[in-house]
RNA sequence: GCGGGUGUAGUUCAAUGGUAGAACAUUAGCCUUCCAAGCUAAAUACGUGGGUUCGAUUCCCAUCACCCGCUCCA
């Protein structure tokens, strides 16, 4: 087949409905994407697909829907007010961009190696100091660029991730709250109340689909890296001495939904992140990754949270977030075992993933998408031979579409029907003809081996029941 | 945010300082009746806002969006 490139995809997703630039009557908005009337269904799908996997299935896991908005003191708690907001600057000479705190840390290293330390207390570190207090650093040690060699750095700009907006009518600064840049916290401020409702003890997991929003400095890549964008996650909690087989079940767990649903294992890599990779919180992240047209890109990363986030919690609002177990007589902070995928990325993944170009033997080409039928969007294309047949096609439409999403479709001829749902990978097609009028059969046309067979009316329903078992 | 590139129907491409044309796609009708057939019609575009000019889709500026690279990614 053909090498798939992004632009084939996103103008593939236009065309047919899956994803619309955003705002687009109005010149549009930066990386932000509309799931048109296909795309919904396909998130949707993959949405519920998860859902029942990790949760409805799942003996261990409960699902919560928690705000978007958040008391402040949530991220306080986290590290994402303060502590994550990098401090760049950008060298006029070669517009260069930099990160003034590891400049200054550079120079110490370099020019500063073995500061005595004043009355037993070390230097504040760096990355606590002021913008104005590491600009005047480096002009006073006249720091220069890197990569030029000059000195003409503009101000230190502050990028923090989060998304602020105001509680209240009043544009005060006292009411500053943030779009949350990840679902997780949502559900460590609920672990109490979900334990207790749930009567679910230790191990077990919360599970979550919503939107996370983060100010990235660099979307890009179609719906890979957006602003708004959608996860699935979920906290593990388990025992302390746990963790390390927990993350191991978890990963696996993973690996294998996403083979379940047909991701191909070559297009898949498992990334284990090295000690120095490690984010300060994590004993151990795994990234699973896709091959997308623009290269390897993180799909799903498994984190051993350790306890760090309820500890964090239980400092920060003095509410005690123990577990104690009554068979061990112990209490404990659990640790959690977090498994977070993106719900875009995975669907450019299967998008990607389900792409084809196959040569015909007359030489023609279609383009199919090679869907798993649970995330298919339509699942059954409902075509009369001719319009003359509307009343018995109708018929069968209004009764398959009881239980699944299909498309009804009398235009053009039939070729050109049966193309276009297999370009947006419908994996069956029901054919009703002039005999159907007469013998109550209709023709099933499956998409990936375009096989065909009669099936008696009557027997559609089940026929489909057993077609479509996940 | 910085540097470079690109913006004309849904898509792929034309032409032009004097008001835009094709192919495919779309819609309607006829014909056909199981894998993108044919005929006849129809609808649809100069990203947006300024400027220069008698007149700008064309020249200039800004802006927005997309692509490539960099910085970031809890």
């Amino acid at each position: 087949m053909e090498k798939l490139t992004m632009d084939k995809l996103v103008a593939l997703c236009k065309a047919r409905g899956f994803i619309y630039p955003g705002s687009e009557i109005y010149g549009g908005l930066a990386n932000t994407w509309d799931y048109g009337n296909l795309g919904v269904e396909l998130k949707n799908n993959i949405k519920n697909a998860w859902w029942k996997k990790f949760i409805r299935e799942n003996p261990y896991n409960v699902g919560i829907d928690c705000a978007i908005l958040m008391n402040p003191q949530t991220w306080v708690a986290s590290g994402h007010l303060g502590g994550f907001s990098d401090p760049l600057m950008d060298c006029r000479e070669c517009h260069e961009r930099f990160r003034a705190d590891q400049m200054i840390e550079q120079y110490k290293r370099e020019h500063e190696p073995e500061m005595p330390e004043k009355d037993g207390e070390t230097d504040a570190p760096v990355d606590s100091w002021s913008k104005e207090e590491m600009k005047q650093y480096i002009e006073e040690k006249g720091i220069t660029c890197p990569s030029c060699g000059k000195k003409n750095f503009t101000d230190i700009r502050e990028f923090n991730l989060m998304f602020k907006t105001f509680q209240g009518v009043t544009e005060d600064a006292k009411n500053t709250v943030y779009l949350r840049p990840e679902t997780a916290q949502g559900i460590f401020v609920n672990f109490k109340n979900v334990q207790r409702t749930s009567r679910k003890k230790i191990p077990f997991g919360i599970g979550q689909i919503g939107k996370s929003f983060r100010n990235e400095i660099t979307p890009g890549n179609f719906i890979f890296r957006i602003r708004e964008f959608e996860q699935m996650e979920l906290e593990f909690f388990c025992e302390p001495d746990t963790d390390l087989e927990w993350f191991a079940y978890w990963k696996q767990f993973c690996i294998d939904w996403l083979l379940n649903l047909g991701i191909k294992e070559k297009e898949m890599r498992i990334r284990d992140h090295s000690a120095e990779e490690l984010s300060f919180y994590s004993k151990a992240t795994t990234d699973i990754e896709f091959m997308f047209p623009f290269g390897w890109g993180e799909l799903w990363g498994i984190a051993d949270r350790t306890d760090y986030d309820l500890t964090r919690h239980q400092e920060t609002s003095k509410e005690d977030l123990s577990y104690f177990d009554d068979q061990t007589r112990e209490k404990y902070v659990p640790y959690v075992i977090e498994p977070s995928l993106g719900a875009d990325r995975v669907t450019l993944a299967f998008l990607c993933n389900a792409y084809d170009e196959e040569q015909l033997p007359d030489g023609e080409t279609r383009t199919v998408l090679h869907f798993h039928p649970e995330i298919a969007p339509v699942k059954i294309g409902i075509l009369p031979l001719s319009k003359k047949l509307t009343e018995g096609a109708e018929k069968i439409y209004r009764e398959l579409s009881k239980s699944y999403h299909c498309e009804y479709d009398d235009r053009g001829n039939i070729g050109k029907r049966y193309r276009r749902q297999d370009e947006i990978g419908t994996p069956y097609c029901v054919t009703y003809d002039f005999e159907s009028q007469e013998d109550d059969m209709v023709t099933v046309r499956e998409r990936d081996s375009m096989g065909q067979e009669r099936i008696k009316t009557a027997d559609l329903q089940e026929y489909f029941r057993q077609k479509f078992t996940y």
